[in-house]
Formats: C-alpha cells, sequence, structure tokens
DNA sequence: GATTGACTATTTTGTTCATTTAGTCATTTC
DNA sequence: GAAATGACTAAATGAACAAAATAGTCAATC
C-alpha cells in the first residue's frame, strides 16, 4: 500500500471538505490510516503537502486542457472546448472553489501563493495558445499576456462574481458570452 | 452657518482620512463645532450619516460620467469616456480609495453596503447606456445588463488588476483594449 | 425650540489562560 | 535496521473575561 499516496489522497479530501486552514495534519493523518509522523517522511510540512497537491493538479488541468485541443480546429473552438474541459473539471474539483473562497475571505497566506502560482500556470498556457494562434493568423494580433489576462478575468467575473448577484451561467451560456465578447465583438 | 452642511462636511473629512469605522461621532461633533447631540438632530445613526454622504458622491459621479458624454461621438467612444471619467473620479475622491480598502480589508459590513450602491449605480448607468445603444443600432443585440457588467469588469481587471503585475495602462491603451475586445472582435 | 454634553447601554478592544495544532523524536514494529 | 508511530513540546489559536471606547439618548441649558 502506497502510503505517500493516501497520505495526498487523504489531505485532498480534507482540503476540498474544509479548506487549508481547517485542515489538520491529525485528521489527515486519521483519514489516512497513517501515523502522524509518516507524513513528515515524504512532506517537510504542511504547505508542502500542500504545493505537491497543488501542483498536481495544475497539471491536470493542464492535460485536461490539452487533450481536448485539437489542431486542426480554429483557435476560436479550440476556446470553446478548453473552456467547456475546464468548467467540467472545476464542478469535479471541490479544491479549487473551497480555496478561491478560503483565500478571499480569510486570506490564509498559503492559499494566497498557491491561488497565485494556479493563476500564472494558467495564463501562460492560455498565453502560449494565443501566441500561436496569431502566428497561424487565426486571430488578430494582439498583446498575447493582456489577452490572456483580460480572456481568464473575464471567466472568472461570469462564474464567481456573476454568480453572487444572479442566476448562475450554465456552460453553454458561458461560451456563448466569450464568443460575443471576446471574438465576434458588440459592434455592427 | 448651516449645520447639517457643517456635519457632512466634518463627516467626510473624518471617513477619507481614515475611514468609516475608525470614524467616531464625537470626532465628527467636535470637527465640525457642534454639540453631538446635533448630528442626530439632523441623522437618524451613523450609518444614514454615511449614506446621505454616499448618495452624494454617486451622484457627483454620475454628472462627471454625464458631462463627458457627447453624443456625437460615437457609443463606444462614449461609453469609454464615461467609465474612465468615473474610475478616474473614484481614483481621485480620497473618499472612495479609502472605503475601497476597508471593504476589501475589513469587510466593514456598512462599508460594503455602500460600496454594492455605488457598482450598482454605476452598472446601471452603463446598462442604460447599452440599452439606447442597441436601439440606436449602433451595438448587436445583447444582454444590456451582462454586457454592462462584463465591461465594468473589463475596466476595473484593466485599471486595478493589472497594474498589480505589470506597468500600468494609459489612457489610450485602455481605450484601444476596450475597443479591441469588446467592440471589434479578435476573430479574423 | 434648538443645542448640548454628561450619561448609559452596547460594541469593541486588550489580556489572560486553556486548548489546539504543527512539527519532533525516542520508541516500537516488522 | 529502516520505516512507522504517537506521545510530546513549542507555538499558534481562540475562548472568556475585563477594560475602554463609542453610538445614541435625554434632561438641562441657552
Amino acid at each position: 500500500m502506497d502510503r505517500k499516496q493516501l497520505i495526498i489522497e487523504a489531505a485532498t479530501k480534507s482540503f476540498s471538505l474544509f479548506g487549508y486552514k481547517a485542515t489538520t495534519m491529525d485528521q489527515v493523518a486519521k483519514l489516512a490510516n497513517v501515523g502522524k509522523g509518516t507524513i513528515y517522511t515524504f512532506f517537510k510540512n504542511k504547505e508542502e503537502l500542500f504545493d505537491e497537491i497543488i501542483s498536481t493538479l495544475i497539471k491536470e488541468m493542464k492535460s485536461a486542457a490539452e487533450s481536448s485541443f485539437d489542431p486542426s480546429l480554429s483557435f476560436h473552438e479550440n476556446v470553446h472546448r478548453a473552456l467547456f474541459k475546464i468548467l467540467e473539471f472545476r464542478r469535479k474539483h471541490q479544491l479549487t472553489i473551497k480555496l478561491y473562497e478560503e483565500g478571499k475571505e480569510m486570506g490564509t497566506p498559503a492559499v494566497m501563493d498557491v491561488m497565485e502560482k494556479m493563476e500564472t500556470a494558467i495564463l501562460n498556457y492560455i498565453k502560449e495558445k494565443v501566441v500561436s494562434a496569431i502566428e497561424t493568423g487565426q486571430i488578430k494580433k494582439c498583446d498575447p499576456e493582456l489577452t490572456a489576462f483580460v480572456m481568464l478575468k473575464l471567466y472568472i467575473a461570469l462564474i464567481f462574481d456573476w454568480e453572487k448577484k444572479h442566476e448562475p451561467l450554465d456552460k453553454e451560456e458561458i461560451a456563448e458570452l466569450f464568443e460575443q465578447y471576446i471574438f465576434k465583438g458588440l459592434s455592427n
């Protein structure tokens, strides 16, 4: 039985359910059916355990997005597919939501750090895709970094902020809005 | 001498300097050279005094935006001018900065309420402009509320969030980006 | 009748002390 | 003897209480 994996799974479960701060190492040990000391043979401390989980999450997200990417399709279409994948992914992963909330309303430093890391990873991924879309002439010339930033902010605004005062938007609506605002433009 | 006005001015000064929570009614009374009881002959309580100040601020913001509106220019040029005026206003005004900070890092309920009220006022203003732009056929048919929301979020992201990790964008750059993303679209 | 500031009830803040928790390490287990 | 463990410690957190500050009142004053 892979003890390290057991620990990671237990910690992921607890972080997803209760957040970073409210997860104790005793709890993780108990959940993993492992002595607390064992955790410290694999991870230097709580934050490093957390970091490993997040790094894995980032890798999983990237490969989920990548697997939905089809170079024979248009950039536009690929953004749709990647968006759908990430949206599905997000629903499955309680963890991201929990952490986003904890970062915002408690400002737990370890969580803030990790969210920044995630944001940077996502921005770099989008940026890379934007660069190749410009190269292949699929979209207009634009600043890739700024464009990635705008796309992510729009996404976050639609997913998290809009829900605060309105009915949540479903996958199709979000994809449609992206198309309307970012790709086609409002001008007649 | 208009005692009510003196109170409002003193309170505005103190809110701007110290924020809502750190402003005491004793302080306001002293600053206004007025007995504390006098404040309560004009305002039911601290929050109502605060509300009156903010309502005035919102009115001032609206008229600042309105004054920058030029019907001979295109819709998107006007939207940009109006939004920029509002955000510039917000930045210049010590009070809004202080309140923005207090809302974000202390979450003072009265401040949060008021910030929401401000955001709603801005959103309604944009929405109204979007509605008439759709009617006059200047932009495509779209959900005015969602469009106002997206525009405001994009502006805030470009003006406040982008600066956290990059060189600030100037007025012209922001205007161009807004046109590029929202109005023209990225598609070729 | 308007104004006031001493007064009160409530909230906020500071402090102490008990509990919880991250991380260690001597002991146990296989 | 290497890996695993959980009782242990130092540090962080939070509960409980006391003290201070503050919003709002109201009888006295102008």
